[in-house]
DNA sequence: TGTACATCAGTGAACGCGCGTTCACTGATGTAC
DNA sequence: TGTACATCAGTGAACGCGCGTTCACTGATGTAC
């Protein structure tokens, strides 16, 4: 039982800030989360959250990095490269990016709506958003280890294929498509087109 | 000369306006258009702007179907299918495409940014942005008709295509990449590598 | 075990700001005769 | 060519709202003795 309700102290307000923050976003977009917005739905304070964040910009950077900490502990559920066909091993990290994506739109919109100069200033959420990077590289040197896949850096290959997938996730949300495709389909046929040209 | 400045009426007011939020997007991204700075700029009164636009939505949304014109606009310049070589032809349409992106990144943030219902509500918008994906359509058609490229259905090619650009694109803008790229070259190697299993 | 007290997590009222938009208006323009 | 008038493109004052954030505060908690 959470011991919360009807003490004063909430017991762990920052994880419920982001929780909360995070269903906000999902059901009426980033714009709907407002400080007001959401103490009132937390139960606590308008101004109880500058305890644990030091202003908006800050929650949202948090709330961020933990969408991608999200984001990668999927990638690296199914990211085990299989010998036998190497092209799994991408179309299954392809296909649960890019559902993340779709299940998560404005979630995955602010993730990679800040720019530069504030991910300088929050290097947490850069490590977080350089883990989802680390595990494309990951995958394509293992394969390129075993002799699958051609030998050679893998870091610019890495940023193509994370381009391919980010793209296509980014497409599909902003519903520049216009039949609604397939998801796995098309994250299957992107890849199988990307790897002919990866393949030993 | 521009009548404008001693007259009353403007003589251009919707293009001035449409021009001058461009401007501020690029000098301080979307978010400084402001009905108030931006008539300032025009050198008009805050409530001008409502003789040319509903509403600011309305207004941003002109200013981003005005990019996606201006960005087909650049592909269609560059989009001339050499049959000697036809991955010229695709490095040559990608390269295009990410260097606007680069050299206007808060207006290509804009275009992209906007999602799917509103782009319902605005037939004009959505028609711009569909010729991006026209004009990738027609390159691969071309090649294909002349033998140099698979035949097979050129729609869902065209999406991988250009999800590779835009991710491509978006990446480097948003600064996902640790080091600056060389954009050309980052956008011949995705090219040179998808084309390995698009081409014949 | 009981008390004193420093620390920490919350409260709630209020501030000030910038914004999009409205309203009734007025000056300029073009057209009919 | 000259005048009357409808139409259209601007003005400028004002409204109301929602927001992030501040401030002085108070109640709860944990620790030292």
């Amino acid at each position: 039982m959470a011991p919360s309700k009807t003490t004063y102290h909430h017991g762990d307000l920052r994880a419920a800030l982001l929780q909360e923050a995070a269903a906000l976003i999902e059901e009426n977009g980033t714009e709907a989360v407002t400080m007001r917005a959401l103490s009132e739905r937390v139960g606590v304070s308008r101004t109880a959250a500058y305890r644990h964040f030091a202003n908006k910009t800050d929650l949202l950077g948090a709330v961020a990095a933990e969408g991608f900490r999200e984001l990668r502990e999927r990638l690296h559920r199914v990211n085990t490269p299989s010998a036998a066909n190497p092209e799994d091993g991408f179309v299954a990290m392809a296909q649960a990016y890019v559902q993340f994506a779709v299940g998560h739109p404005a979630y995955y919109r602010l993730m990679y709506g800040r720019d530069a100069l504030q991910r300088d200033q929050y290097p947490d959420l850069h490590a977080a958003a350089n883990a989802i990077y680390d595990e494309l590289v990951t995958l394509i040197v293992t394969y390129q280890q075993q002799g699958l896949l051609k030998p050679g850096d893998a870091k610019p290959l890495a940023y193509v294929a994370w381009s391919l997938v980010h793209g296509l996730a980014a497409l599909i949300i902003d519903r520049q498509m216009e039949t609604p495709p397939d998801v796995d389909a098309l994250a299957q046929l992107a890849l199988h087109t990307l790897l002919q040209g990866l393949l030993r």
